[in-house]
RNA sequence: GGGCUCGUGGUCUAGACGGUUAUGACGUCGCCUUGACAUGGCGGAGGUCCUGAGUUCGAAUCUCAGCGGGCCCA
């Protein structure tokens, strides 16, 4: 092999910007027309166009890159596509602030054209970052939420399910941010904890405590518990409510909680959820108090037009004077807030449109993913169990596929949108034939779909879906945080049984939250932010990833910290180190040598070594296909340094250096074997230097190669332990040698081995010492020190007994156990009973004396190693 | 309040089909510039495996209870 030039530094950054240039990224593309590979498709989840990609979104794609390009080695026909989610408020609200308007200001497409310019930049930011931290996106196959060609599949999907039966219009309590003006789905509302006043009111027959007095114009019956003695009477009675006059029946459900305030609570339209099933429980009027912006309706009286806080203090103050209001109490309550801008919501009832959620068809689909880690799935079964309404799908907003509807006005009819005229605008354009009442006067629809309903099709859209090519679902991967099981995965399964009756993906693999350096989770008020540019730029992309990759087990929440990117870029260095002296020892070796190289003059560390880099390749593989990415990488980097670089290299140095041609041939051989295939390793983690490692190696790139075979033939129990003893003995004299204060390569006298049968040309070379093989025991006394029962075979055999044993065993002595051993049978006195023991129970651990010689002796397991002075 | 999850040397972490000497990293202390690497090598110190109870011959590991952290939710 040549020898270019190797520099002894590893400049990372040089480096990666050398092959981000020269990569031809269509290596990386999904071949739609094939089927003589697997497929193996990702349903990458698409970001929210922020214009920052953050880190925790990267170390979502570490995980992702290396499964892609694991499986691209394995055979695959690998599809990891890159979408952008892009519609929602926050790019309706940056709209605003850039342009220093209101959306009702401008005309709605003129609106979203904004928005979508707005959104096109970020997404160009976005995609810079992940090219610098070498993902292999499959570019071609891009997909981007606001576009025709991707919102056309969105209606569609509405079409579609409408048409099935599984979307309907009706009026339904939804939760609504009164600021946002929209309703928004549970998805969507935060719980945050703070303090209110339970108020406690005299009824004409009752009294009740209530939290929402404000909300006493809705109240439209009162309930207390059936078994309460204190208002039993009164159940079906119709009762007063005071300073508003209406008249409401008393009624009784096993839900009130007679402890809590008065035993007597007002059930209102819609004070929380309790009402709302309440009110559908016992069918009761619907009293609209709160208004869509949150201020009080004509139903409210008097108090018409305040806000919600106003009125809440004006009914006090009424309820005060008119001595209603008895006692007011502090209580620690949890309210519902918007996630977008943290205002609390509202329950109220208007026409939206919903998505029935099919509970049990959600669940067995969930059964038949696999899920890495598999305790993932409880968390979706749970929030499954726990929907009680259907999905409210409709949003009072502008940036958003429009819903393809128009409502009759002379019969005031639905009017769904034909596939074919898809995608299309309502408001822009009008349906292109007449209603059934024959009317062609319409209202189109206003309301926009919710954004989980683009995004929510993603596994079908990257299978092919509504498209020129044949249908690939499912796909084989869904990668994504644990923090939206309950939405994305949630939905999409939900939508894709719904359209194609089957499961989206084979299997899911979730990944934690990044916290910060504190352990706190990123947040920028917390000042803990720290994005994936700052790491790349002062270290290197290839030591980001592995920060990825080892931070944390798969689904585990992983901490962001500075020294694992420092000791990841010193693996590299290090890595580099080993490659730079091991190539600058390969010049004369060509790979066709390495071919055809006698595998029977290899030495018993070099098959040592062979054995272990085999079981590396196993070890990575299982590992891999398990998803487990920080094993994998800790196993390789492992194997790297500590069996490589720190015993395997120190090793071979006497014969690289010597002048015998068959062993350094052989250390040589195994040395490329080893570089070649840790290259292959490294690939799917650290893409930029293997591609550096490799291509010393050859003119194709490491990512176009296949994963390395395990060559069971190497692997060898034999070939490990001849060669751990070569090691062992090694590493005790380098002990020796340091306990005595001496350089590690001071020579010794001699080396003297005994009861050992290997080759001892290595240890001479890396002790610097002759080694001698001894025949026969040496000439020392041995003297048992120690007994060490076996409790694997002690404990189950005996069971109860086995404490007692052992305590005889070492009662005995080591010098009367050892001599019992010897002769086959050991015997011990328990309870007053005589118990056999075979000699293999006990191990028995034995110190050797050097009687008067002018030598020190090591053991090293069952060799004596005797140092002469 | 519920669900899930975690609690292991100073810090972070592996181990979890129960088997007696608990893994590694960072830090720390000592020694060493040896012919790839001082961003290195060698050696050492440092642990009530959160607490309590239980099961067991034996518990970091299993069970229960409690305490504490995280995430998701009501």
């Amino acid at each position: 092999m040549t020898e270019p030039e190797i520099p002894k530094e590893y400049n990372a950054n040089e480096v990666e910007e050398k092959w981000m240039e020269k990569w031809n990224l269509s290596m990386y593309h999904f071949n739609w027309r094939e089927d003589t590979r697997p497929q193996y498709i990702i349903d990458t989840p698409p970001p929210y166009p922020t214009g920052n990609f953050h880190i925790g979104n990267a170390l979502n794609w570490c995980y992702i890159d290396f499964v892609a390009r694991y499986k691209r080695m394995r055979g695959y026909n690998v599809m990891f596509p890159e979408g952008w989610d892009c519609h929602g408020l926050p790019t309706e609200v940056k709209v605003e602030e850039v342009h220093g308007i209101t959306k009702n200001q401008v005309l709605r497409a003129e609106f979203r054209r904004m928005c979508r310019e707005l959104t096109a930049g970020n997404i160009e930011k976005m995609r810079k970052t992940m090219l610098r931290l070498g993902f292999s996106v499959d570019w071609s196959n891009e997909f981007v939420t606001m576009e025709p060609s991707y919102f056309v599949k969105t209606q569609k999907s509405f079409v579609k399910m409408y048409n099935d039966g599984y979307i309907y219009h009706e009026d339904h309590p939804v939760n609504w941010c009164p600021r946002c003006e929209t309703a928004i789905a549970f998805a969507e509302v935060e719980y945050d904890a703070g303090q209110t006043k339970l108020n406690f009111v005299h009824f004409d027959k009752v009294d009740i405590a209530t939290t929402r007095p404000e909300l006493m114009a809705a109240c439209v019956a009162v309930a207390v518990n059936p078994k309460d003695e204190r208002y039993k009477q009164y159940i079906g009675h119709e009762i007063e409510v005071p300073v508003f006059g209406q008249k409401v029946t008393l009624i009784a459900d096993e839900a009130v909680e007679p402890e809590f305030g008065t035993g007597a609570v007002m059930i209102c339209t819609f004070g929380d959820k309790q009402d709302v099933r309440w009110w559908f429980k016992y069918g009761l009027p619907l009293v609209k108090a709160i208004g869509k912006q949150g201020k009080m309706t004509q139903a409210a009286g008097k108090y018409e037009g305040m806000n919600i806080t106003e009125c809440r203090k004006a009914v006090i103050s009424d309820l005060k004077t008119g001595g209603f209001l008895y006692n007011q109490k502090p209580l620690e309550q949890n309210v519902g807030l918007c996630w977008r801008c943290d205002t609390p919501i509202e329950i109220l009832s208007e026409p939206q449109w919903f998505v029935k959620i099919n509970h049990q068809g959600i669940l067995k689909i969930a059964d038949e993913i696999n899920w890495y880690p598999e305790y993932m799935k409880v968390r979706l079964q749970n929030w499954t169990g726990t929907m009680e309404w259907d999905w409210c799908i409709s949003r009072q907003r502008i940036f958003a596929t429009p819903i393809p509807i128009w409502y009759c006005k002379q019969c005031g009819e639905v009017m769904i949108a034909e596939e074919s005229w898809l995608p299309i605008d309502p408001n822009e354009a009008a349906p292109k034939k007449a209603c059934a009442c024959g009317s062609t006067e319409f209202e189109p629809e206003t309301d926009v779909l919710d954004t989980w309903m683009d995004s929510s099709i993603t596994a079908l859209h990257v299978t092919g879906w509504e498209s020129e090519h044949e249908l690939r679902l499912p796909a084989q991967i869904r990668p994504q945080g644990h923090d939206i099981i309950r939405t994305w995965a949630f939905y999409t399964i939900l939508r894709t049984l719904a359209l194609e009756g089957k499961r989206p993906w084979d299997s899911i693999m979730v990944n934690g939250m990044v916290l910060g350096p504190d352990g706190h989770k990123m947040s920028k008020s917390l000042g803990n932010v720290i994005s994936p540019e700052e790491v790349t730029t002062q270290y290197s992309a290839d030591a980001f990833r592995q920060w990825g990759a080892v931070g944390g087990s798969t689904g585990s929440d992983v901490m962001f910290r500075w020294k694992d990117v420092v000791s990841a870029s010193r693996f590299l260095q290090k890595m580099w180190s080993i490659y730079r002296f091991s190539m600058s020892h390969l010049t004369d070796l060509e790979p066709e040598d390495a071919d055809k190289f006698p595998l029977d003059s290899l030495l018993t560390i070099d098959k040592w070594l062979l054995s272990k880099l085999n079981r590396l390749v196993e070890t990575a593989t299982e590992e891999l296909d398990g998803y487990q990415f920080d094993s994998t990488f800790k196993a390789i980097r492992g194997f790297a340094w500590e069996v490589l670089a720190d015993n395997y290299l120190e090793l071979i140095k006497g014969r690289l250096y010597g002048d015998k041609a068959e062993g350094r041939r052989a250390a040589q051989f195994v040395l490329y074997k080893t570089i070649r295939t840790l290259s292959l390793l490294l690939a799917p983690f650290t893409p930029f230097f293997a591609e550096e490692l490799y291509s010393r190696f050859s003119n194709e790139s490491v990512h176009m190669q296949a994963w390395p075979a395990i060559d069971e033939n190497m692997i060898s129990e034999e070939a490990e332990a001849a060669g751990e003893l070569i090691k062992d003995i090694t590493s005790e004299v380098r002990r020796y040698k340091s306990d005595l204060g001496m350089a590690l390569n001071a020579p010794l006298k001699k080396i003297e081995i005994y009861n050992a049968d290997i080759d001892t040309g290595d240890i001479a070379g890396a002790t610097n010492s002759e080694v001698e093989l001894m025949k026969g025991a040496p000439s020392f006394e041995y003297v048992p020190v120690e007994v060490k029962p076996n409790m694997g075979l002690i404990g189950p055999k005996f069971r109860k007994e086995a404490g007692v044993i052992i305590k005889a065993l070492k009662e005995e002595g080591p010098a009367v156990i050892e001599s019992q051993a010897a002769s086959g049978k050991i015997t011990v006195t328990v309870n007053g009973r005589q118990i056999e023991l075979e000699p293999e129970t006990v191990e028995i651990r034995k110190e050797v004396i050097s009687g008067g010689r002018e030598v020190d002796v090591l053991e090293v397991s069952s060799a004596i190693v005797v140092i002469v002075r």
